[in-house]
DNA sequence: CTTTAACCCTATAGATTGTATGGGATTAAG
DNA sequence: CTTAATCCCATACAATCTATAGGGTTAAAG
């Protein structure tokens, strides 16, 4: 399950797309169209902003704006950057690869299964964009 | 990411499986297999029999088995009973379908998204089963 | 009919993660 | 110099995950 962090990222980074090229656009104008805790979602755009899908322009006037084109963003990027793994386990992650202690990877049955199941969710996740959110 | 409770159950009930035919096998067996908390691996167990994926036979001689064919028993069934719904999303899940209260089913992307992710997991999870796991 | 080996049931403890909140520092426009 | 914004970090609160504890019930075997 997706926790509430993506969630609410999907949300103003819908609304950033759709203003894309207008500048900056503050936090209390994200708020507006989409209710929610104005801090929690400041820590959610940071956490974007330091992995380089967001920039930032501080002061009066300021705001945040994409980096990169919708189509660009992935939904797999926030996921990850927000959520950590895709796959089912450590040990069939691509990103976050953790060898489990207490069972043989190459006798396992169950990674090459959980294996199977990471590779389907990427393939929607790594094709489907903030363009098809929209 | 999967919790350790489906974690745990899948190497109990390859160890089942693989005793098929040969009458109830005691949880102090399965644990000399696959080293784990005997009372932690019991609640999972529990769980099983009340899904009707396991019978069990009490007393001296006692044990825990399947109640049907490995190849019957998907991976998916076992996931849900342990760890919840497959879905990324309640909004988008078949057993464990909740409204969500902050967004409009109709117009929100996510869910249309999410319910891709879904049917790519459970393609994979549903065809997959014990049988395949030994 | 007692011993023993097993499952049955429920409560709860401890750790981790998820979901925020608070307060102040920094930046820049007007 | 005031105001509106991001930036940073600490911490509170709640929920879930992981596991443990302890006693109860059942049934085979001697």
């Amino acid at each position: 399950m997706l926790s509430k962090k993506p969630q609410y990222a999907f949300r103003a980074l819908t609304t950033l797309a759709r203003h894309e090229g207008n500048g900056p656009l503050p936090i209390s104008k994200i708020v507006k169209e989409h209710p929610m805790s104005v801090k929690f979602l400041e820590t959610i755009l940071l956490e974007l902003r330091k992995n380089d899908i967001l920039g930032s322009k501080k002061g009066k006037g300021g705001g945040y704006f994409l980096l990169k084109p919708p189509e660009e963003i992935s939904l797999a990027q926030i996921i990850r950057i927000l959520d950590g793994p895709i796959a089912p386990l450590k040990c069939v992650s691509l990103n976050f690869y953790e060898r489990c202690d207490d069972c043989n990877e190459i006798s396992c049955g169950l990674n090459k299964l959980m294996a199977e199941v990471r590779d389907a969710k990427l393939k929607v996740l790594t094709n489907r964009t903030l363009r098809d959110l929209i």
